[in-house]
DNA sequence: AGACTTTGTATATTGGTTAAACAAAGTTTT
DNA sequence: AAAACTTTGTTTAACCAATATACAAAGTCT
């Protein structure tokens, strides 16, 4: 967008630092955020009473002195709206109602049967109706919606495609917001997710992040100086079609040696496997009990998520990965392949800085990622760069 | 940086942008520049001013009228200074002398006969000085110094791995500022050849572009959302290193089936192969005269390159796709092959959007692009995101 | 010749940040 | 306990950049 420097602009980046600084860091004193954000005195005293004027920040009394006079204490004020995460599944539909702090207030689900649109837009909108319904009261009440998708979304909202599901150019941002007439965020799975882990989970304050939702294939959410990358049109990220064996399986796509092949539940079908079952949930049950064919599948698996996660540190160079989507639960018996692969074939200097981690939000991460980008959506961002 | 908004910050940001709009769309009247930012004409003519005073635009005189007052033409002053653009290869080093608009105005090279550093240094300097005695009379003399060197560079410009020259941990910027006293910026090659086709090549005006550059090897200049994305640590782009045969060719970096492998200089040497000639540029003489062998050979690199760029697609989904290095002279063979195959093996929504261009500069594109490097940290640049 | 257009400048106003003084409320020293 | 010092937060006056508005300058069109 075309931005030009006024003095509300000014006052609009101010006061996003404000407000920000007190989310990430409350409790906190009209003093401390004038030294931590280098603002004076005066200009922070008046922007936060334009903030507990619009009861975004709370004054929640005098705190401990120093040496002077009592500092006044600030909270941010998480319970000043709330917002709904939804993550849509192939054969779910998990949703839940969240503070603006990203705290649970409640959650519900759906199984899904059918995937035709007028179908599943009348399963959201009976389980949005729900949570709205059992919203706390507050001064904003729902403030947005934010939706996770198995499928690529640009940005208006559009989803425009998603194979699993069957759906092309569904414009879901435009139906939902028609339908409860507040802002929505679309976002893909694994950018969902992404966010959920650098805000709420294993990630926070990471700059440079890489999250792969591993599960019936495989997607990236990528983290760039703390901000989502979307790619040209909307749709980065699709690494679980990265060929990793050129002259290898056919895929679907159109291309061959898919990562997506080789280290997702896709693998499960591959013929000639002995396998005790066809699901995650249960392949994990048997290798806690130390079932043979579990946990040499769950090696394999490992050792080929290995293999793209190199792929993708010697493109990106992250900070930190973070495993997760459906097989995150195998953590146990894909950690040490994975991490052994990645030793093996990463550059030394690219071994030393990076850490790999599994999800800490679990299946909760794609939600309140999804809500936690219709809090941002409210709340606002504006930076500088120069 | 911690950056907070007051009204030099609103000035800053103002003049930035009338500065670059200047220098990008120049021959300009104020009151066109006053429409093209939403900026108030008073604005505009008041910073013009002192942009006028600077030196860094110029009054050209009057302009034609579009039935009133003749406009007063504006010219951004690309001879206010200038900067030296160096490329650092393996067996060469090659220079130029250009203007702030990307003009070349002297170029010289130097073929080098070993990577000692101090050798390469003495090198650099003999070349520097050279330039500078030739750089004509402007007001702020040279400006910048900008490398560009085959290898992993940090943000604070230390040459951090760099194979081909046997180089680690070398702080580059350091020992060139502490010889000429102007700031210098050192970048990976792939980097700024990036930065010289988004600027002055085949990628003019693109959002997101990824460059590759193919020569003794492969690497990569990501640019996402018009600027340079460097990673955590600054070793983004060493996608030769990224596996396209899971259980291929062991690499000297640790890995197997490397990309570089199969679609690099490095190909020549495989064994069983019978090749004319060893270099690229021999090379391309035999196959314009239909030699078989050479034509079959550059095929097979096409194809392979064709393999690599379509993970890549899919990783990055770019608007655009420039290939450049050594290899770029082989377009005529390497075009049909490498599109060929990212057709057949991308998906169908990457395929509508994107493009495949070989380098408009050639060997100059690196020079180039580490000139306005050198530029860009003289003019500056600020910008807000919301 | 007169009406209209376009360009660029001058003037008064607005509204944000800031430094400095100040008031309020505490602790430490004497 | 009084005095001195500290820390917090507010008030005041000054500053300064952008803006709307008016205006001057220099052209075209009828």
């Amino acid at each position: 967008m075309k931005v030009t420097g006024d003095q509300a602009l000014v006052k609009k980046i101010n006061k996003s630092i404000i407000l920000h600084t007190i989310r990430r860091h409350s409790p906190l004193s009209r003093a401390r955020v004038s030294e931590m954000t280098g603002l004076n005195k005066a200009t922070v005293s008046n922007l936060v009473a334009e903030l507990c004027g619009q009861e975004l920040v709370t004054e929640v009394g005098p705190g401990e002195s120093s040496g002077g006079r009592k500092p006044l204490i600030l909270n941010f004020n998480a319970m000043a709206g709330s917002v709904i995460g939804i993550e849509l599944r192939v054969k779910q539909l998990t949703a839940v109602l969240c503070d603006l702090g990203g705290s649970i207030l409640h959650e519900s689900d759906f199984s899904l049967e059918a995937h035709e649109l007028p179908y599943v837009l009348e399963q959201m909108r009976i389980l949005i109706s729900d949570l709205i319904a059992k919203a706390p009261a507050t001064p904003y009440g729902i403030v947005g919606i934010g939706v996770g998708v198995p499928g690529m979304v640009d940005e208006q909202g559009v989803v425009l495609f998603a194979p699993n599901l069957g759906w092309e150019m569904v414009n879901l941002r435009a139906l939902l917001e028609h339908e409860f007439s507040v802002p929505v965020t679309i976002d893909n799975e694994a950018n969902a997710g992404a966010q959920g882990e650098l805000n709420f989970g294993a990630a926070r304050d990471v700059r440079h992040l890489l999250y792969i939702s591993a599960g019936s294939g495989i997607g990236s959410g990528i983290i760039i100086g703390g901000e989502l990358y979307k790619g040209a049109r909307g749709y980065a990220g699709e690494t679980g079609h990265m060929s990793i064996e050129a002259k290898g399986k056919p895929c679907s796509c159109g291309s061959r040696g898919c990562w997506e092949l080789y280290a997702s539940e896709k693998t499960y079908d591959n013929p000639g496997l002995t396998l005790p079952a066809r699901t995650t949930p249960e392949l994990v049950r048997y290798a806690a009990n130390g079932q043979e064919d579990a946990l040499r599948h769950f090696s394999f698996i490992g050792e080929y998520l290995g293999i793209g996660v190199t792929n993708l540190i010697n493109s990106f160079n992250p900070e930190l990965i973070v495993i997760g989507g459906a097989l995150s639960e195998a953590e146990e018996w894909l950690g040490e392949p994975l991490r052994r692969v990645v030793a093996e074939r990463t550059l030394p200097y690219h071994k030393q800085q990076l850490e790999i981690t599994f999800s800490k939000l679990g299946s909760r991460g794609t939600m309140i990622g999804a809500g936690f980008s219709a809090v941002m959506h409210f709340l606002g961002n504006i930076r500088v760069t120069l």
